[in-house]
DNA sequence: ATCGTAACGGTTGAA
DNA sequence: CTTTCAACCGTTACG
């Protein structure tokens, strides 16, 4: 909580930042220097997402009411990947892209695996598929990271067989946190990606400590985006406690998306990150490509600085957690009920106070 | 005309 | 340190 104050200071700090952001911005993004440009005349880096202020407006206009095609023409993005981030948004409440890259979330994590050995010394004729039930009746794993048979048995075979005559794995690490919670590690930083397997289409939440396998959409909601985090709470909470659960998992969405869409706060400790900012035009903040990309006529003052304020809210801890897509917004966006103030990025204060203003964009995609 | 989606070539990062 | 592999990306083209 060292932050209190360190969340007042940020704003100073913050706006230096943001200077400082933009001029860099300047140098490396007058145009993207690596990217393609489809066939829409749009530029985008092949293999890489979407700045993220090109997601969060693509979800914005969709909000408006805006045709997924003519948002598709007015961004200059391709009908597909309009389809795609709506769809995703509409299903996770997310407009972020998936993890890229990294392996598949172990199984077999030492949690499991000292369950495993319990089992076996306990009954040494017990079977792989016994212990995998077991493994699931005694809620060390569910089904979502329950090894396989064959898993387990390579386990036996590999672990189990060499540990259990000096228990080192035991003895060489007493545990201090005796297994709290059967879930792993690494899937806590996984497990929103199973985007795939996350909800069942139909299955709009997961039941029990599956809800946790979930709570990354919510500091990534556009409502949270739009929202419209004050900068004061941005503190990218260097505390490695509670609301780092949140920055981890954002980091492990996607490294150089987190440093691009985090407050440069973040780029002193994470400087090998940056080299593929510098690298493509996911620039800090992801902004300053959005002109390159959205077409200058249909979009109104898209003033980087307050664009991005949103972004840096990326970066911080929760607060409103909009479960999905309250999708056709019945009155309003979902998002203008955050009073736009002081972070609200101006794209989108322009939006929802001069609705007006908005409607002659929609037109003139129509 | 619009939309959903598979294929494709690409990037990324853990193992 | 390099390679492999499986995840994701956005674009394109097709239905």
């Amino acid at each position: 909580m060292s932050n209190a104050v360190g969340g007042l200071c940020a704003v100073g700090p913050g706006l230096l930042v943001l200077l400082l952001c933009h001029l860099v911005c300047l140098f490396l993004t007058p145009e993207p220097a690596f990217g393609e440009v489809n066939q829409l005349g749009g530029v985008f880096v092949n293999g890489r997402p979407l700045p993220n202020a090109i997601r969060l407006r693509i979800v914005e206009l969709a909000q408006l009411g805006i045709r997924p095609c003519d948002i598709s023409r007015q961004l200059r993005v391709s009908h597909g990947c309009v389809s795609k981030i709506l769809a995703r948004y509409n299903e996770t409440g997310s407009i972020l892209p998936g993890a890229i890259g990294g392996s598949k979330p172990r199984v077999t994590t030492p949690t499991v695996v000292k369950h495993i050995r319990t089992y076996k010394q306990r009954d040494p004729g017990i079977f792989a598929w016994e212990i995998r039930d077991r493994l699931l009746a005694d809620g060390v794993c569910d089904k979502f990271n329950l090894p396989s048979v064959s898993s387990i048995s390579r386990i036996l075979r590999n672990k189990i067989g060499n540990l259990s005559q000096q228990s080192q794995y035991e003895s060489g690490k007493p545990a201090p946190h005796p297994p709290p919670q059967p879930t792993l590690p690494y899937n806590h930083l996984y497990s929103y990606p199973t985007s795939k397997v996350p909800t069942p289409p139909g299955m709009p939440t997961l039941p029990g400590h599956m809800a946790m396998h979930r709570i990354w959409p919510s500091s990534h909601s556009v409502t949270d985006i739009l929202g419209i985090r004050s900068i004061t709470e941005q503190q990218i909470s260097d505390s490695p406690s509670f609301p780092s659960t949140k920055l981890e998992e954002w980091s492990a969405i996607n490294r150089s998306n987190f440093s691009s869409a985090s407050s440069p706060l973040v780029n002193g400790m994470d400087k090998p990150h940056l080299e593929p900012q510098a690298k493509y035009t996911q620039t800090p903040s992801g902004l300053p490509t959005v002109n390159s990309y959205v077409t200058a006529p249909s979009i109104p003052p898209y003033h980087p600085p307050t664009q991005v304020s949103p972004y840096m809210g990326y970066s911080a801890t929760t607060s409103a957690y909009v479960t999905g897509p309250t999708w056709p917004p019945a009155s309003g966006s979902a998002l203008s009920p955050h009073s736009c103030d002081i972070a609200s990025p101006l794209a989108f204060k322009s939006m929802s106070v001069n609705r007006d203003a908005i409607h002659p964009v929609a037109a003139s995609a129509l």
